[in-house]
DNA sequence: TCTGGGGTCCTTAGCCTC
DNA sequence: TCTGGAGGCTAAGGACCC
């Protein structure tokens, strides 16, 4: 381990609630809650204020509205976090060229690296000037940890939440470590800290204590032995700026379960298109087909096919997927659906021509197969049958493509007489708006019809009164709402199946 | 009260090849 | 020619992270 603390943590304070805060005046110091508001969503952010009430990520929705009923409750805007979070990777990538983002706000920086710092004063001015910047640049602010490893910096941000800076000074990490609690360290959950505590170890000290031996018969080699490791501060894992993509899976979580095994199968096509969109997108290919299916009980199980070559085919990806499918048993109901591919390769041409001329064969002999044994007529009907099923998505888009449109809560709007502002509630055909912005005091709210003409989505609006060029409204932030390219659930199936109500399209505000 | 979505890594087991 | 073991690949599940 080096001995300098030049290996520096950043990580943003309730991210997505704070974004929604600085976006939005009137829930500046109130609880927000940021998640999925179906039936079956789950807290990504909870503001600082609505985390006083117990409120905590990953928290089930139902759950966060008993314990704070008077939050705003928003569906998250990914497109404008990612614009929010490549400013402030920038200004990271201005310390060192050994940044290593873990998430949308979360990154290690290596700034020895980048010969900004090398010793203890010189890290913390460089900590503390990171926290200046990002606070002028995105008007949100971050929790900066200091160490001498990658383990211990990130321990140290934990600590300096929320904005704040800690530095942990190299020599004295086991005695900070040693009365935390196992579950301070990476790599310990709810499962492996249950365990190490019928092992009567709930410290970090106590691990330490136990010995490798003991971790490896507790926790099998891999595990054991790394958390051994770390109970002893030993973490020499570097920051790696690059890394390469193992896999890449969509999934659906359903507001109610689904029966109907067409429908199964409608979806599972949908999601394995949607796969090979994010797969080609990243310019990728893969060899192995993976399906998840969490059923009615919550029982998760995984299907995978290994092909003979990488394919970034939608056809080849969705048959695979169809015939994993076929091995599962979906009575009762499934509530997830997911489509993967892993076994990543660089995308070429020629695998993907080979793999959908195989997928074609294979679907004509199959297809031949079935006429033999039905014979000639009842394939025809069948072939007919099926159509009229793939016909079904066409037409719930239609009826569905919004004569009523969806306004979700917290996404922009702008209307042309009052200007911009956000969805604070909707429903029964109306539409609650709050006209302001991140530069004005808190503005009024005024109710219109859903279908009003005069009301259209908007672009999201810089944090920061003049740090984007743009005219206001310009702003180069994400995706619209109801973006068919972005990653918010716009057209989740769920909507289709909940009936009534539009999801996620209500907000209550003190 | 009922548990998201997108990832990574590890373990175990069976099969195959050398 | 047969056998045992090592090691790689595939499949499935699980824990964990943000």
């Amino acid at each position: 381990m080096r001995l300098a603390p030049t290996i520096l943590h950043l990580d943003m304070d309730a991210f997505y609630a704070s974004a929604e805060q600085a976006a939005k005046p009137s829930l500046r110091g109130k609880a927000v809650v940021v998640g999925g508001l179906g039936p079956r969503g789950v807290v990504a952010t909870a503001s600082y204020e609505a985390r006083r009430f117990g409120v905590h990520s990953a928290m089930p929705m139902g759950q966060a509205r008993r314990l704070a009923p008077n939050a705003a409750y928003l569906v998250p805007r990914f497109g404008l976090y990612r614009d929010i979070s490549e400013q402030v990777m920038e200004l990271l990538r201005g310390l060192s060229p050994l940044v290593e983002p873990l998430s949308l706000d979360e990154a290690f920086v290596d700034l020895e690296a980048g010969g900004v710092a090398s010793d203890e004063p010189s890290a913390r001015a460089v900590g503390e000037r990171l926290r200046v910047d990002i606070r002028a640049v995105t008007g949100l602010t971050g929790s900066v940890g200091l160490a001498a490893s990658k383990m211990l910096a990130k321990i140290a941000s934990e600590e300096a939440k929320p904005d704040g800076l800690r530095l942990i000074v190299p020599g004295t990490e086991r005695e900070l470590l040693g009365p935390m609690s196992v579950r301070t360290l990476p790599g310990v959950g709810p499962v492996t800290g249950d365990h190490l505590r019928r092992a009567g170890i709930t410290t970090v000290a106590e691990i330490a204590e136990a010995g490798e031996d003991e971790l490896v018969r507790l926790l099998g080699k891999a595990h054991g032995m790394h958390l051994y490791e770390m109970a002893l501060a030993r973490d020499e894992r570097p920051v790696v700026a690059e890394r390469d993509t193992k896999s890449v899976s969509v999934e659906d979580t359903f507001d109610i379960d689904i029966h109907d095994r067409v429908r199964v199968r409608l979806e599972v096509d949908r999601l394995a298109e949607r796969c090979v969109q994010r797969l080609r997108a990243g310019g990728h290919s893969g060899r192995t087909v993976v399906l998840k299916v969490r059923r009615y009980d919550f029982s998760t199980l995984t299907r995978s096919e290994t092909l003979r070559g990488p394919t970034d085919d939608p056809g080849v990806v969705r048959e695979a997927a169809a015939r994993l499918l076929d091995a599962v048993d979906t009575t009762g109901g499934v509530r997830l659906l997911g489509v993967g591919v892993s076994g990543l390769a660089d995308f070429t041409q020629e695998d993907l021509f080979a793999q959908a001329a195989q997928a074609a064969q294979a679907a004509q002999a199959k297809e031949e197969q079935e006429r033999l044994e039905r014979g000639e007529e009842e394939a025809v009907a069948e072939a007919a049958g099926r159509e009229a099923e793939e016909a079904v998505p066409a037409q719930e888009a239609a009826v569905e493509a919004p004569a009523e449109r969806r306004w979700l809560a917290g996404h922009d709007v702008r209307h042309a007489e009052f200007g911009p502002g956000w969805v604070q509630g909707s429903g029964l055909g109306r539409v609650t708006v709050r006209f302001e912005t991140p530069w004005s005091p808190p503005g009024r709210v005024r109710t219109f019809r859903s279908d009003d003409p005069l009301l259209e989505p908007g672009e999201p609006l810089p944090l920061v009164a003049g740090a984007d060029d743009g005219e206001e409204g310009q702003s180069s932030y994400g995706s619209q709402a109801g973006d068919s390219g972005s990653s918010e659930p716009a057209i989740r199936p769920k909507s289709r199946s909940g009936g009534g109500d539009s999801v996620g399209a209500e907000t209550s505000i003190p």
